[in-house]
Parts: structure tokens; sequence; C-alpha cells
DNA sequence: ATGAATGTTACGATTAATTGAAATACAAAA
DNA sequence: TTTTGTATTTCAATTAATCGTAACATTCAT
């Protein structure tokens, strides 16, 4: 559980990150706000706490940058300030939670459990088989947070059977699936699509994760658990 | 598809059966513990979901009752509570998935669908002699996790033997089932991947599992149950 | 011991899968 | 609209795996 505090009160800084380390975080922090938004993008973490008054980018900003990156860990403000229009301002930027100075610590470490908690619980369902990993919802394909990219025909397969693992799935059938219509009985385009999502996943090490079984048809075959 | 809605609020059942009803499901509802345990028991849902509040029964009970009344549907509980010891209450009382609300429609959608497929997936057809396991939907043939690669013929013979373990297969049952075709009362096709697939079972001591019933045909005998 | 039934083996035939390249379809940009 | 680039499909050639046959060996029952 690694979280980040990005706030230019150092002393503050060192009381929370002591506390959350005890608690069983992993914690970072940044003093001001480029610095936090550098470390925000190239990092991993599962909350990040910021204040609204930063030296060099403010936290209104900051907030829209991250989520300009992409990324969608939540955001929980901490803030001198206690009048409406700025929670309305931060929340409206993108962040998930507000905490008034001076707060009590435990209060902090509910809300922080809490919006893991509930971030991780609205994630979406994503289907996994070893380090390959597929967001139907997003149409995004991973192998250690690396996009390969992949055309439709590819993805839709790749779902397929990545949704039904180790089901052998005949030609007729993923045809039927993904091409909506009947087979009959010639082509080879699936056969093709096969080999062009083997020659994509082959650089990852997982050109053996869609097996052939030979007469009936294909399967995902995960390799680490079976 | 049934499955059934367990929640007083109706105003809420309502929203969700008329979403669920549009994505195939047939939605049926109670608005107490008592109703829903008593419909769970007398009918074959596919899903259950479910209120941890509800009137005369409350949700742990309820999933007490329902697993103790030998139902293995999967479970999933709705509630407003969002504390870690009220899921963990629920999922050690039986449940399968938690979803807090508010939630996002689709995204309950997405873990019915899920926990309805992990469940039939669990379910699959496995035939099994003794330490011998045949999956016919992967067309996977194991000893001890350990994976035994048969070949189309051979698991197919293999399959048909062990569906109808102990009875014995003349060889022209046999090639009409696997070759879907006459048998011309010539060929030792048959004698040959029999031999095949003791080949490959020998290893595993499980040769004399394909016994021959000279003059009939040929018949799985699993060693531990006669 | 003998013949019928079953088991074993090797190999050519056959079928299935993979691949590369070219043709077609499709969609975005000019 | 035409152009242009990308995605998809088809076709043919190659490679690989499986299958069936037939000849021969072995076993079993009498």
């Amino acid at each position: 559980m690694k979280i980040i505090i990005i706030e230019d009160n150092r002393d503050l800084v060192q009381v929370l990150a002591e506390g959350l380390s005890e608690s069983g975080f992993i914690v970072d922090s940044a003093y001001d706000g480029e610095e936090g938004l550098d470390k925000v993008v190239k990092n991993e973490y599962e909350c990040i706490i910021l204040d609204i008054m930063l030296p060099k980018m403010d936290g209104y900003e900051l907030i829209e940058k991250i989520r300009e990156a992409g990324k969608d860990t939540p955001i929980l403000v901490l803030t001198a300030k206690d009048s409406i229009e700025d929670r309305v301002k931060g929340l409206e930027a993108g962040a998930d939670d507000y905490l008034v100075k001076p707060f009590d610590f435990r209060e902090l470490l509910a809300r922080i459990n809490a919006l893991i908690r509930r971030h991780t619980e609205h994630k979406r369902p994503i289907l996994q088989c070893g380090p390959l990993v597929l967001d139907p919802i997003a149409r995004e394909c991973k192998v250690d947070d690396e996009i390969i990219p992949l055309r439709k025909r590819e993805f839709d397969i790749l779902e397929l059977l990545m949704r039904y693992e180790n089901q052998v799935f005949s030609r007729e059938r993923i045809i039927a699936h993904v091409w909506k219509k009947e087979y009959d009985g010639t082509s080879n385009v699936v056969d093709v699509h096969i080999k062009y999502l083997r020659d994509k996943l082959r650089p990852y090490n997982l050109e053996g994760i869609v097996a052939t079984v030979r007469g009936v048809g294909y399967k995902i075959s995960c390799p680490y658990r079976q």
C-alpha cells in the first residue's frame, strides 16, 4: 500500500508519514506541486494526499494535471480553507475527498482507507491470465503496464478466449461470437488473426498463452495456474 | 437465466429489475428475508442479489440459512454499510461478492455475470476415474494435476468410455460415436488408438484402466470402485 | 498346439495449422 | 468526393501433426 503526501510543511509531512507508516502504509512525499506531479506520474500510489496551497503549482492545477495524465488514483485534499467554494473547486477539479486542517489523525486514516477501498471496489472487471491483462471496457491489453495495441478482431477474439479461460473454442464458435454470422467452413480468418495475436504476444514470451487444440479449436492456457 | 433480488426498497428493486431484464435476465424479487429464503429454496436461481438490512431476517442470517439449505447459488450482497467489519461478516457468512451503495449499474451487471460464470465454470462436467480426470470443455486429461496430452481420436475415445464407466463398448459403437460413420468390419483403428492411450497412461500406472473384454470390446475399469 | 482375437509397429497418406503475400474492404483525412 | 493509410480477408504454399492401413507379433481359450 504505497501512498504519497504532497505538502510543503515539512513538519506536518514528518508527523503524518510516521503515523501512516505505523498503520502499514509505505509513505512517499513531495514538497511542491511539480515534484508531486512528477512522482505521481512515475509511480503507482493507492492514494494521494495533497495540500491546496503548494509552491510552484497549486493543488487544483496539480489535480487537473494528474487526471489529464490518466491517473484515477483517489485524491484526498488537505486544506486550511474551509469555505464551500474551495470544497467545490477541489472536488470539481477531480479530488475524491476533503479534510480541513486541523484534523484528527484517526479521521485522516479512516478516510484514506475508505477512499482506497471504494476505489478498488469500483474498479471495473478485468480479465487476467498470468501477466496478460485485458480491460474490456477500456479495450486495453496490457502486460506489466505496457499496452499492446490490438486491432478490433484481435481484441474480440482474445476477450472471448480470456473470458472463458482454458475452454476450447471451435472456429465456428469464434466466428459466431466475434463476427456474429455463421461459419461457411472454408475461411481461415480465425487462424490468421490468431497468428497476428501470437505475433504481438511473442515479444513478451506469451505466444504460448494462445494454444491450439488440434482438430478442435483454440483456447487460452494460463501458465501460472492450472 | 433466472435471478432474484431480495431488497426492501421497492423503488430500487423496480429499477434494477428493469435494467437486468433488458440485459436478458428473468428477474424475481422478495421484499423481506423470510420471503427471500422461501423463494430461494423453492426455485433455481443463477444468482442471488440481496441487501444486508432486511425486514424479518437480516442478510447475514439469510445467507447462512441459504447455505444450510444446501444451495450454493452465488450471492452478491448490496449494502450501504461501508466498513471492513461488515464486508468480512458478509463474506464469512458465505456471500461471494459485495457491492457498496451507491453503485454503478454496469458494475452490478458485470459482477453478476462474473459470479454466474465462475459458478457455472466451477460446475463444469468433469469425468473422473480414480486419479484420472477428464475435462471435456477444456479438453484436458490430467492425473494429479499433470496434463497428459492426448490427440483428438485418443481423447474422444477416452471421453466416450469414461462417460459410461465400466460399460463395454464394441468397436462398432466406438467407430459410430467417434468417427460418426459405420464400421466396415475389417479395420483395427480402434485397437491402434487404444494402444496409444495405454502407452500414454502407463507412466502413471493407469494402463489397466482401459480394459479389454475379449470378444466384445473395451471399457474403463476404475480401480478404486468396481 | 492351434486358431481366433488382440497387440504392436512402421510408414505413407491425409488432414490440419501456419505462414506470407496479395487483394479487398473500410475509415479517416484532404 | 477522392485519396491515403490501415485493417481485414482471401488464397496459395509450406510445414507439422495425426491418422489409417497392413503386416507381423503376441496372447488367450480350448
